[in-house]
RNA sequence: GCCCAAGUAGCUCAGUCGGUAGAGCACUCCCUUGGUAAGGGAGAGGUCGCCAGUUCAAUUCUGGUCGUGGGCACCA
C-alpha cells in the first residue's frame, strides 16, 4: 500500500505504484488534464513519474506559479526541435530558463537572420498544436555519448563527457527530437501556448571568448496569453523611459561619433549633475571625508607599481610626450595613495577618508558601451579609506549606512547586494584573502543584509561588496561598491606610524556610492521616467503668461522665485496657454505658474502641478509654501 | 573584440525595384492676445554616416570603415 499525502493534508492510498498523472486522475479528470508535473518530497518530477513509496505530493497544474519554469524549459526544447526540423544541419547546445523566459544556443555555419525568427516561431506553434508527447528516458553516460555521437551532436557529447562515467543520464524525447536534460518537462507540447521569440544574439560556447561563437535565440514564455501580453506591454512601457530617449526629450546630454563613450552634457543635464554632486559633497562632509583633486595624466611608472599596467594596459589611454609615457588615469586610487604618503601619518589620525569626483578614462571594448551607463569617460564619486585592520568592519558598516541613506534620498529602494570573492588572477596571499573576505561578510551580516556570493568575481587586489540597481528593462548595473585592499598600500609604500613606533601599512578601502555619476544619472532618469522630484528637477518651475499684457508681471514673479533660490523659466512666447502647458508638461517641469489678468490684478499666480492637478490661486509671496514637502 | 540589425531634415519616421528625396513635430516670419495638453498661414532646412568599387548615372547595388542598438565576452 502506497500512501500519498497531498498539500491539504488528505492522504490517498494506492495498491500499486502509480504515476503523478494517475494520482491526479484519481482526484478528478479535469485535474489530470491540466497536470504539468508534481513535487514529490520537495523534488520536481514529471507527470509520468511513477510513485513507488509513501510520499508527500504537490500536483502542479497550468495555474500554478511553479509551472512557469517548466513551461519555459519545455518551450526551449520546442524551439530546439523546431530549429532542427527547419535546419537539420544545425547543432544544438544548451537552452536554459532565464528570467521571463529562456534561450537556446545553436551552432550553425550561417548565422540566423531576423526573418528566421518568425519562421521558427511559426514552426513552434505548429509543433505545439500537434500535441507531441514528451517522454523521459534514462541511459548510462557512455550509451548517451554513443547516442549523441551517432546523431552527430558534438556539443552534447562534450557536455556529457564531463559528467562522471557511472552516472545515469536523463534524456527527453519529443517526436524525433531528443535532448539531454534533467527535466522535468510538460507531458506534451499542447501545454505550450503563450510564448514568443524575442531576439537573436551571438554568444560564446561555454561563455568563453576564445571559443566558437554560437547563435542564441531568446524567447519568453508564460502560463497564459494574458501574462504574455502583459509582459510585452511592460517592455513597450519600459522603452519609453529609456534614459537615452528621455535625455533627448529633456535635452540632458548627447553623445556623438567623434567622442564615442563620452558625454556632452547640456545645460539641463549638467544642472542635474551639479545638484547630485553637491548633495554627495554634503554627505562627504557629514561622514568625515576630505575632498581632494588629482591629476588626469600620470606617468606609466605609477601604474606599473600599482599593478594596473600589467593587467589593464590595453584598456588604458596613454600619451607619449617628451620621451615620457603617461596614462590618462583609469582610476583614482594610486593618486589618493600619493596624497596619503605626504608627510608622516600617525595611527592616531586613522582612519583617513579621501574623496574625489574623479574623472577617469578607460578604453572599454566597443561592444561594452551603452548610452551613459557604460562610457569611456566617467566620473566616480570615489573615496579611499586608509585604516587599521581593527577599523575595517566599522568603516564598512558606516559606509553601508551612508550608501543606503543616499539611495533612499534618490528614491532607490530595490538594491541587490553581492559579495565578490577572490578571482583566479590575483595578488596577495590566501591568508590575506581569507581575512579580507571574512571581514566583508561580517560587516554584511552585522548589518543583517541578505547577499549573494559571487565566486571569483573580486578585483585582483581584494574582495568587494557590490550594490546593484536595475534599469527599466531589468538589466542590473553596479552602482555602489566597497573593496578591501591589503595590497596597494604595500605596493605603493603607504605607511603610518603605529602605537609602538614602528611603521605599518594601512588597509585601504575603495568605495563609491553612485559608482559612475554618468551611470547613476542614467539610472535616476529611468527610475523617475524623467519626472524628477522637485529637488532634482533641472527646471523646477515654469511661469506662463496668458497674453502679452502680463509679460512684465510674469518677469517680476520670476525674479521673486529666483531670489528664493528656485530654478525657474519663463515662457512669454506668443502661444495660447494650452500650447504652453502641453510644452512644459512634456518637459516634465514639476510646477507651472499661470498668470493672466486675474492673477496680475492681485499679485498672485495659479499653480498647476505636473500631474495636471490645479492647486489654485496663491499670493506670489506664498508660492514657495506649495513646494514645501517637495524638498526645495 | 565577436554575432545580428538599422544609420535619410534638429526630433520621430516614410521613400527611391539605380535618374541627387518627403511627412508630422520643432525652427523663422506674418495673422491671432487667446484661461489649463497642439489656433491659422507662409518660409527655411538634407553631400540620404564616411571611403572606395560597379555604372552614362549610386542615397539605392557591392566591399570596406566609423558610430549606434540588441546580445556575448570584458568591467581595475
Amino acid at each position: 500500500m502506497i500512501n500519498i499525502k497531498l498539500p491539504d493534508g488528505a492522504v490517498r492510498s494506492f495498491g500499486d505504484p502509480i504515476s503523478i498523472h494517475n494520482v491526479a486522475k484519481n482526484i478528478s479528470t479535469s485535474l489530470a488534464k491540466n497536470t504539468i508535473s508534481g513535487i514529490v518530497n520537495g523534488e520536481y518530477k514529471d507527470a509520468s513519474f511513477i510513485i513507488e513509496e509513501d510520499c508527500e505530493l504537490k500536483i502542479i497544474t497550468i495555474k500554478d506559479g511553479e509551472a512557469l519554469d517548466i513551461i519555459r524549459h519545455s518551450t526551449a526544447h520546442l524551439l530546439a526541435m523546431a530549429v532542427k526540423e527547419l535546419y537539420p544541419d544545425i547543432q544544438v547546445t544548451i537552452g536554459p530558463v532565464i528570467e521571463h523566459g529562456f534561450y537556446y544556443d545553436f551552432s550553425c555555419e550561417k548565422p540566423f537572420i531576423d526573418a528566421d525568427l518568425a519562421l521558427i516561431e511559426k514552426k513552434m506553434h505548429e509543433l505545439a498544436k500537434q500535441n507531441i508527447a514528451v517522454n523521459r528516458k534514462e541511459m548510462s553516460r557512455d550509451d548517451a555519448i554513443k547516442y549523441f555521437a551517432s546523431i552527430n551532436e558534438k556539443y552534447k557529447v562534450e557536455i556529457i563527457s564531463s559528467i562522471p562515467s557511472d552516472n545515469t543520464i536523463s534524456l527527453y524525447e519529443q517526436g524525433d527530437f531528443v535532448d539531454l536534460c534533467r527535466g522535468p518537462h510538460v507531458p506534451n507540447t499542447s501545454f505550450l501556448k503563450a510564448f514568443k521569440l524575442m531576439k537573436l544574439a551571438g554568444a560564446y560556447w561555454r561563455g568563453d571568448a576564445t571559443n566558437e561563437m554560437l547563435q542564441r535565440i531568446y524567447g519568453t514564455a508564460w502560463l497564459n496569453q494574458a501574462d504574455l501580453d502583459n509582459y510585452i506591454n511592460m517592455l513597450i512601457e519600459a522603452e519609453k523611459r529609456d534614459h537615452r530617449k528621455i535625455a533627448k526629450q529633456l535635452s540632458l546630454f548627447h553623445l556623438q561619433d567623434e567622442a564615442p563613450g563620452m558625454v556632452f552634457w547640456h545645460p539641463n543635464g549638467w544642472q542635474l549633475w551639479q545638484i547630485i554632486e553637491q548633495y554627495i559633497r554634503e554627505m562627504y562632509i557629514k561622514h568625515g571625508y576630505l575632498e581632494v583633486r588629482t591629476p588626469q595624466l600620470v606617468d606609466r611608472v605609477l601604474w606599473e607599481r600599482s599593478g594596473h599596467w600589467d593587467k589593464f594596459r590595453n584598456d588604458m589611454f596613454s600619451i607619449e610626450t617628451d620621451d615620457r609615457q603617461y596614462a590618462i588615469k583609469p582610476m583614482n586610487c594610486p593618486c589618493h595613495v600619493q596624497i596619503f604618503k605626504q608627510g608622516l601619518t600617525s595611527y592616531r589620525q586613522l582612519p583617513i577618508r579621501l574623496a574625489e569626483f574623479g574623472s577617469c578614462h578607460r578604453n572599454e571594448a566597443s561592444g561594452a558601451l551603452h548610452g551613459i551607463m557604460r562610457t569611456r569617460n566617467f566620473t566616480q564619486d570615489d573615496g579611499h579609506i586608509f585604516c587599521t585592520e581593527d577599523q575595517i568592519q566599522m568603516e564598512v558598516m558606516n559606509f553601508i549606512d551612508m550608501l543606503f541613506e543616499v539611495y533612499a534620498k534618490f528614491g532607490l529602494t530595490q538594491i541587490a547586494v553581492k559579495l565578490s570573492t577572490r578571482p583566479k588572477e590575483r595578488i596577495g596571499s590566501d591568508d590575506i584573502w581569507d581575512k579580507a573576505e571574512q571581514s566583508l561578510a561580517n560587516a554584511l551580516n552585522e548589518k543583517k543584509l541578505a547577499f549573494e556570493i559571487m565566486q571569483g568575481e573580486g578585483a585582483f587586489y581584494g574582495p568587494k561588496i557590490e550594490f546593484e540597481v536595475k534599469d527599466c528593462i531589468g538589466r542590473s548595473w553596479t552602482t555602489g561598491s566597497v573593496q578591501l585592499d591589503f595590497s596597494m598600500p604595500v605596493r605603493l609604500g603607504a605607511e603610518y606610524v603605529s602605537e609602538d613606533g614602528s611603521k605599518k601599512h594601512p588597509v585601504m578601502l575603495h568605495r563609491a556610492i553612485c559608482g559612475s555619476l554618468e551611470r547613476f544619472i542614467g539610472i535616476l532618469i529611468e527610475h523617475h521616467a524623467g519626472k524628477f522630484p522637485l529637488w532634482l528637477a533641472p527646471v523646477q518651475v515654469s511661469i506662463l503668461n496668458i497674453s502679452e499684457k502680463q509679460a512684465k508681471y510674469a518677469m517680476e514673479v520670476q525674479k521673486h522665485l529666483h531670489d528664493m533660490g528656485y530654478r525657474c523659466k519663463i515662457d512669454t512666447s506668443n502661444e495660447k496657454i494650452g500650447y504652453k502647458i502641453r510644452h512644459w508638461t512634456l518637459q516634465k517641469v514639476p510646477f507651472l505658474l499661470i498668470i493672466g489678468d486675474n492673477e496680475m490684478a492681485n499679485q498672485s499666480v495659479t499653480i498647476r502641478r505636473l500631474d495636471g492637478v490645479d492647486l489654485g490661486v496663491f499670493k506670489v509671496t506664498d508660492v514657495h509654501k506649495t513646494f514645501i514637502g517637495e524638498v526645495p
